[in-house]
DNA sequence: TGTTAGTTAGCATGACTTGTTGATAATCAG
DNA sequence: CTGATTATCAACAAGTCATGCTAACTAACA
């Protein structure tokens, strides 16, 4: 994702307007690791500007996405994750804490084998699912 | 998945009762490489028995689920998918058609490098995206 | 054959997400 | 600064997918 203050610019020049809710999502969304859902990212919005609406959250994460600038992960486990990181990386979710890393997997394209003749590849996901080592330690 | 037949005697070992609908479910998900979903399914299940509710093959698919005799894949396309197929699997998904196929990678374990320290990964999936030999035909 | 479990229809709920409306308020160009 | 445009908000609705509930009927299995 680009840093909030070209966010403002590219907004500008796409005839978005450049609103106080707009800027708090650039700000709460950069260097994010945390791969927040819309409603988390609300519920900090919130904090620190009440009265803002949910319904502005999606809407403005739908405009980033829409600009490639968020990337939202779909790990079924109910609400979908915003990701500002556009890179090309996979994602290592811990089954008890339910945290989200990004992981980068050098070893792409991966060759597969099946009933599949000329199927052109786009993209790849890859979901490692387990435990991380806080959790491990906590349990054991 | 186990071949209907099998199925058959599991459900009564286990106590449950072997119904009509329940065997058809066997049969129409034995050898099935469609990916269908619980709606679809219950699509082609009406077909052959006029009647049966969509609710009893929810409820059918969840106690195959649990019996791990087909898995659940999420693609993030809506419903979920079932899969027979509970080999160590993954799929290539069309995004036209919106086809889903099984593909084996012989890769794995697969190498990641990020800022996760002695994460215990349990499983991986991976979703190749692109488009299938067919639909790029069609579309040239 | 009788007990138990399954099925069905119908209605409800729940989570997540998006749409709509109408009023208010803020942004930005000139 | 001002006016036109757009965003936001609240409140409500809808849609999808999945599951829970009841009550009545039916079927399976011992």
């Amino acid at each position: 994702m680009k840093a909030p203050e070209e966010l403002v610019a590219h907004f500008r020049e796409q005839g978005y307007k450049v609103t106080p809710q707009r800027q708090l999502i650039f700000r709460l969304l950069n260097g994010n690791t945390a791969h927040p859902t819309a409603e988390t990212l609300y519920e900090v919005a919130a904090q620190q500007m009440p009265g803002i609406s949910l319904r502005t959250v999606y809407q403005t994460l739908s405009e980033l996405s829409a600009m490639g600038e968020v990337q939202h992960i779909d790990l079924g486990s109910g609400a979908v994750r915003f990701d500002p990181n556009v890179d090309d990386h996979h994602h290592l979710v811990c089954g008890t804490c339910g945290a989200v890393h990004d992981v980068y997997v050098n070893q792409t394209p991966l060759h597969f084998e099946g009933d599949v003749e000329g199927f052109a590849v786009h993209s790849t996901r890859i979901v490692f699912s387990g435990e991380c080592a806080q959790c491990a330690h906590l349990s054991a």
